[in-house]
DNA sequence: AATTATTTTAGAACAATTCTACACTGGGCT
DNA sequence: AGCCCAGTGTAGAATTGTTCTAAAATAATT
């Protein structure tokens, strides 16, 4: 669905910097970004848009559904422009996010929610040590 | 073990402070607790303790063992009185955290680590919305 | 007792995020 | 075209959980 539909859909007018945000995350390929690499993304694209800005669009974004934010570390916030149920490897030393398909897992003996309780999210973190892919191989 | 016999495995002196706090988390319940609910502990129990202490103490703990990090908010982090692997209901309303048993749940289809690359840890949250349990029911 | 190492602390610093309060835009209306 | 106004964008201040600093207190060692 494109951008602009998505916007609409949501209720946020498609403005110059929702559209621009949106434009360098929603590019066919699943990213999972910081508040910050969204400014340094947008600063290298000569989009100027201040970080108050790059805040409050996430953060629409995320209540408009089209964003999903992914807590893994106290100090990082991470966005992911994937929104299927899905889970994550995290590798903690370089704050590298991968993708696992949701239904490459199957999660048995869930406990039933109680009364008055519904499940809203079953996430899984996978967290790992070393390097995601051999970075600074031979192979450069 | 004894706390004490922990502290001393640790390398970790067996202060007043240490002892008093270790006191106020091992006490056989398996506890979730955040360091202002340790600050709160201590002032009722009487413990004239700095949050500095506070914090100091619950982050050695936590590199000695015998306490668990558990990060599911951005502005909150838990500290595990259970260092078991297991997992967790978290109640996103209240903050409330509940454990499930590392052997109730099965995970399968988890990918293989790549080269250079160790699983430290999976974790499961299941996030909740309402009340973990029936809180303001008739029977008070 | 003197010396040295460790612990404890108050308060400052830090940093990610949110808030405030004002300036700017842009589309609907005349 | 010119006005209006709700919505948007922004700078900079505020917030807040946590860490750092640097000094005081306490404990261990000689
Ligand atoms: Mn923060
Ligand atoms: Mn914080
Ligand atoms: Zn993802
Ligand atoms: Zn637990």
């Amino acid at each position: 669905m494109p951008l602009l539909t998505q916007l609409q859909t949501a209720g946020l007018r498609a403005t110059p910097k929702r559209i621009a945000i949106g434009g360098l995350l929603f590019d066919g390929v699943d990213r999972h970004v910081t508040a910050d690499d969204v400014a340094d993304m947008a600063r290298k694209a000569g989009i100027k848009v201040s970080l108050a800005t790059v805040y409050n669009t996430l953060n629409q974004f995320v209540a408009a559904g089209i964003l999903k934010r992914i807590i893994l570390d106290t100090d990082r916030t991470y966005f992911d422009t994937n929104v299927s149920d899905h889970h994550h490897l995290f590798y903690e030393t370089s704050g590298d996010l991968l993708d696992v398909p949701g239904d490459s897992l199957r999660i048995e003996g869930l406990p039933a929610a109680p009364e008055g309780a519904r499940v809203r999210a079953v996430e899984v973190v996978i967290r790992m040590s070393g390097t995601p892919v051999s970075i600074g191989s031979t192979a450069g």
